[in-house]
DNA sequence: CAGCATCCCTACGGATACTG
DNA sequence: CAGTATCCGTAGGGATGCTG
């Protein structure tokens, strides 16, 4: 595996405790040690949200939830969800049996977040007509 | 500019309505024109945030940016500024003096979708504990 | 079934050089 | 000062083929 892994690169952890303090915005970027930046990224990802939206409703098996999102690859199904396993969001259990199975679930930490993340889709929903209007009045004055 | 645009693609906006009720998971990802996505793209990048969240406090001009970001590059502000313009999120203005004069502030739109976001930094704030640990369980199993 | 591994192509983003 | 234009490396992510 000579990609992913969100590294947590141990031996470069010189983050300088930034980050801590609440919403320090001028510290808290361009280091990529910062876990809201890391956060951010998991949660803005091209699958992660979807995939763990998805499992808010029930636990789903690999390949149930490969069918359902329609234009994943297999791989970067098992990536965004080894990575969301990693961060404690979903939980992956493995019932040994002849076809092997796997099932996943949002753990009370990923639904906490998804709650979170309800919010900025609402805005979104919200103000997607504002935008839509300022996009369209900015292409226009080109 | 060969790149860059996040294109409004006319003439591709076979979007089938979806996006328009509210959270509906099932649908709003996989196709690109999906505002949710876009929003969340744009939130997500690596600078527009931080450029947002630094004019949240006062108006300020090209330089100021730059140098108050530190790691960002002119042309990544440029781009950044020019995204956030367009969804009117930032807004800017040209002082036609000798020495050119372009200041940057947050537009009313801008501040709410930053209202926002801070729900997002608290959540990673409160949980970074966790999911730290998480990984490290994680990364300890292998 | 659930996945790792490999190849490969593209978009993101940095460095640099040039204008109004 | 405030950009624009160009070149270019790297990471994200799709397609495909192989295992336990």
């Amino acid at each position: 595996m000579t990609e992913e892994g969100t590294s947590t690169s141990p031996g470069h952890t010189e983050v300088t405790d930034a980050c801590d303090t609440g919403w320090d915005v001028l510290q808290w970027d361009a280091r990529e040690g910062c876990e809201v930046r890391q956060i951010l990224d998991r949660v803005a990802d091209k699958w992660s949200l979807l995939v763990i939206a998805l499992l808010r409703e029930d636990t789903l098996r690999f390949s149930e939830l490969r069918r359902a999102i329609d234009g994943i690859s297999q791989r970067m199904l098992t990536v965004t969800l080894r990575n969301l396993e990693r961060d404690g969001l979903v939980t992956r259990t493995v019932y040994p049996e002849v076809p092997p199975r796997v099932e996943y679930r949002v753990s009370p930490l990923g639904l906490t977040l998804l709650g979170t993340i309800e919010s900025l889709v609402t805005w979104t929903e919200e103000h997607q007509l504002e935008i839509a209007r300022a996009r369209a009045e900015f292409d226009a004055a080109r």
